[in-house]
DNA sequence: ATTGACTTCCAAAACGTTTTGGAATAGAAT
DNA sequence: ATTCTATTCCAAAACGTTTTGGAAGTCAAT
């Protein structure tokens, strides 16, 4: 049997109210006692139970993540740098990670529901929005306490961070026009996802405001994997007039653009021009460099839990609503001097 | 607040006695009441607080798994692939995951031990072992369950998933020679992980067996991120007779070491050979595909969680000590023709 | 009429903590 | 001597469940 804050309380003679005042720093314990009994803690071991003072307290101290998985074999590096980011900050305050894993769709809404309901966090992180979230809708009507990585185009007022993906996008067009591109494509993420939406009309507002027009046959869906990268690269250059530059809406589906760029024998860089989005740690050892967008990933996981226990401890917040001006990082994959 | 058992038992005039059995489908509840509490509770949107549950049932229902950050731009895309296998076979079984990040060191040990004796888990996963593990020695040593993926040197009985790395790097070796190559380099894990021991003297034993003899200019130690492999495989090429094959012992490695060979001009897989480890999804979307050995990264989260829950549930596992044979997964960086 | 078996129910204790609302004592001020 | 103020302590209630150890009622068999 573990050690409980009664064991301390007969073991030094006095309450157990007096121990538990002793321990969480109450004033009206003796300096004499609050020794005592924190040697005699200290000496048996004690630890207290999570569980009963989460009962007592009606708090759990834990917040919630719930990774969307998409099928079994995925690998998306963002995660593991996201939740070290959250893991990090989280435990640094004190608050435990409930981490699952979901794959959107019916399932869904359950699992959050049941953390909700079953108060077993106190609040939840939610990352790759949609246009129009059910998880959000659900929280804001709630009034759960959450703060997702990514806007929706609900109208639904909630605490985020978000990069600015339309700007970001600007930047790549504006860098490869610079770059003498004429003819640029685009490999966008599926429409439901919002930076997907995000990310592709930021493309097609940087190729408008640099007086080139738009071809709808230069742009491609791809589902952010990098076999999808490979396939949409591939069909790109298989048109009459293909371009001269490919822009990934995220690394994955770059380095799958960069396989089949330089399988027909051309020359990333030099023939044609591949850019990314996200610059993940592998962008900067592509081969070669991939030209992307950065995202601070670890420090937006970090932003975000601390927002999130802030809501949690304070019940409000300013600053809620955080936008990230993103930097463009130019690396060999558009621009062969560097 | 939030509806109790306490609100359903009024309501329907029961004691809170016979609402809890009936939810517990005891068979001393009859069905006339049992469908009357169910249909209150559903009525009420009722749902049981679990840290009451646990409190009382003096089990947490949740497995820990603290996972080792190194540096905070960690990305180790083996973490999202295996954090979703453990998610996924926990919440089937009914069991929440707790995750923590903690970097290897001075603080480490306290992590675990406030998860043990706080009581937050009711076992841990540990991975990346040591070759002598102070988390596992102080596990075995309080009988706490745990699985964990890897072995070590220690003398120590405990139930674990690992695979036969040994055996992976023959099969490399093996088939490197084969393919004719006669100067193979290696460049090794650091020597604390256990599994770099074990890949690093499979290695050796390969060349050992097929007759080679065995040069100690040709062995590097690399951090296991692509910047060292592209480091190792810069230092391997400027020796005097440079290696015609390169075993990296992990994949991230090996992708360092395909640009450093590139850059020289040198072409992967007909000009020499480079290999990799762990089969991570990147792998076969490399240029050229690369040759590495398999793991089942989301089979061995599943695995371990089960065993775990098992072991918890159970106070016992058998066939807890479980060596996977691995598949050599041959690819171009290795054979051109493939 | 008693006994026994079965069904259906429940009061109270327990899990380990925190909080509430004082009580007891000592010393200082009147 | 009385009142006031600090200081130090504590009993009991509370958080929401599960479990223990019966109790009460019904029915059939004796």
């Amino acid at each position: 049997m573990a050690v409980t804050i009664k064991d301390i309380a007969k073991k030094v003679g006095r309450s157990v109210t007096t121990v538990s005042r002793a321990h969480n720093g109450y004033d009206d314990v003796s300096a004499a006692t609050r020794e005592l009994i924190e040697k005699t803690a200290r000496e048996l071991g004690y630890t207290p139970n999570t569980y009963a003072q989460r009962l007592q307290k009606q708090r759990s101290d834990t917040i919630g993540f719930i990774i969307p998985t998409f099928g079994p074999r995925f690998s998306d590096p963002f995660f593991s740098e996201f939740i070290a980011g959250i893991g990090n900050k989280a435990s640094q305050l004190g608050f435990d990670v409930l981490v699952s894993t979901c794959a959107p769709g019916e399932e869904e809404m359950n699992v959050y529901r049941s953390k909700v309901e079953g108060k077993r966090v106190d609040g939840l992180i939610i990352i790759r929005t949609r246009q129009q979230d059910p998880r959000i809708q659900y929280l804001v009507q709630r009034g759960f306490p959450f703060v997702s990585f990514g806007r929706t185009r609900d109208n639904f007022d909630f605490p985020y961070v978000d990069e600015d993906s339309f700007y970001g996008m600007k930047l790549v067009v504006d860098h490869l026009c610079g770059q003498g591109h004429r003819r640029i494509a685009c490999i966008a993420p599926p429409s439901d996802f919002n930076f997907g939406v995000d990310r592709l009309e930021g493309f097609i507002e940087g190729i408008r405001e640099t007086g080139l027009s738009h071809h709808p046959k230069l742009i491609k869906i791809g589902d952010l994997t990098q076999r999808d990268g490979y396939r949409c690269t591939s069909e790109l250059l298989d048109i009459s007039e293909p371009p001269t530059a490919i822009v990934a809406c995220n690394d994955l589906m770059a380095f799958g653009a960069l396989r089949a760029v330089r399988e027909r024998g051309l020359e990333v860089g030099r023939d044609i021009a591949v850019t990314g989005f996200d610059d993940i740690p592998m962008a900067e050892h592509a081969d070669p460099p991939l030209t992307t967008v950065h995202q601070p990933i670890y420090q937006i996981g970090t932003m975000v839990c601390d927002m999130l226990i802030d809501l949690i401890v304070n019940s409000r917040l300013e600053n809620s609503q955080i936008v990230l001006k993103p930097r463009l990082i130019i690396r060999q994959s558009s621009h062969p001097t560097v």
